[in-house]
DNA sequence: CTTGACCGTACAGTCGACTGGAAGGTGTAA
DNA sequence: TTACACCTTCCAGTCGACTGTACGGTCAAG
């Protein structure tokens, strides 16, 4: 088994790129590897396996920092199951008003749309800024909205190049 | 009438900051407003009405860019409603991604909390460290187990201070 | 005439998650 | 030997939407 690669192979079978790992493990979030004589990095699939966690939990919305809480917590393995019980309640509570809040918010947004397209043709030209908008919305997702992105894919960041 | 004001005054009625309103003027989504001698800015109702329209825009999850694309739009006389419907399109489409990852990642994150719960009863309380992580981890919610420490209330950007 | 609230500009810093570039060392194939 | 890909560290820049700070001018009350 040749378990060991450079920071280049890791990056290719992960889809981060180099700058990135070696951003993560200065956040804390990878340990720092083993290196070659000469300074190169040298990483296992654990690695790599940890790297897909990272994936996963940043595509649902984490923050690096939450990752890293996590996955320290994990390493350490102190915390009581209780506890950790506990957090998931508190967890699902929040998602649930995460989820309350953003369909309140969709439902205001089909509704806009609606109206609006059916009003198109017969705004009259001269309304104030603009009629869409002006007539427009009680958003209730705020704390959604908070936090949540709903632009366009951001430009840097989507890129994973070597 | 008193129509005109002073930018503290401005801020007061539309619950903006001052910097933030000079940033706005900045960023060319409020006009340059008339100025007394002394170069104090004076605004008008027209100003606040344009800084409700923004409020409502932003609530709504435009950016400040695609707001003052809108207001520009709007000066030049086009009816900007045509853009803004296929802005709100892109919006929903947004809305519905995230809410089926979160549905999704629900479904997961109760499940772990049921299977978590089974298993402590069958445990003395103390006995194990934490198997519920390791289940979680390794096992089943790799993802769902990130969601324990769903994303808190961010700290800057609610403040709306003078 | 001073105090203090308010206004002005200009520039730096914040947050998160990177990315870019400089300057140099390493490893290998022609 | 030279070319070239790959690796290293360090520091700076990016994006959006502000906020903070410094330093100074204006204005009405006491």
């Amino acid at each position: 088994m040749q378990t060991k690669m450079k920071i280049g192979e890791l990056a290719k079978r992960t889809g981060f790129s180099t700058k990135t790992i070696r951003y993560y493990e200065l956040l804390g979030l990878l340990a720092e590897p083993e290196r070659t004589e000469s300074g190169y990095r040298l990483y296992t699939e654990k690695d790599a396996e940890r790297l897909a966690f990272i994936e996963k939990a940043k595509h649902l919305g984490f923050s690096l920092e939450e990752i890293r809480d996590i996955l320290t917590l994990n390493q350490q393995q102190q915390t009581p199951c209780v506890h950790v019980l506990a957090l998931i309640d508190q967890k699902l509570k929040r998602v649930d008003d995460v989820l309350r809040d953003l369909r309140s918010f969709r439902r205001e947004l089909a509704r806009l749309r609606t109206e609006s397209a059916e009003q198109l043709d017969r705004l009259p030209p001269d309304a104030a800024i603009c009629g869409i908008i002006e007539r427009g919305v009680h958003a209730k997702g705020e704390a959604a909205l908070a936090w949540l992105e709903f632009r366009q894919p951001s430009k840097h960041g989507r890129s994973k190049q070597n």
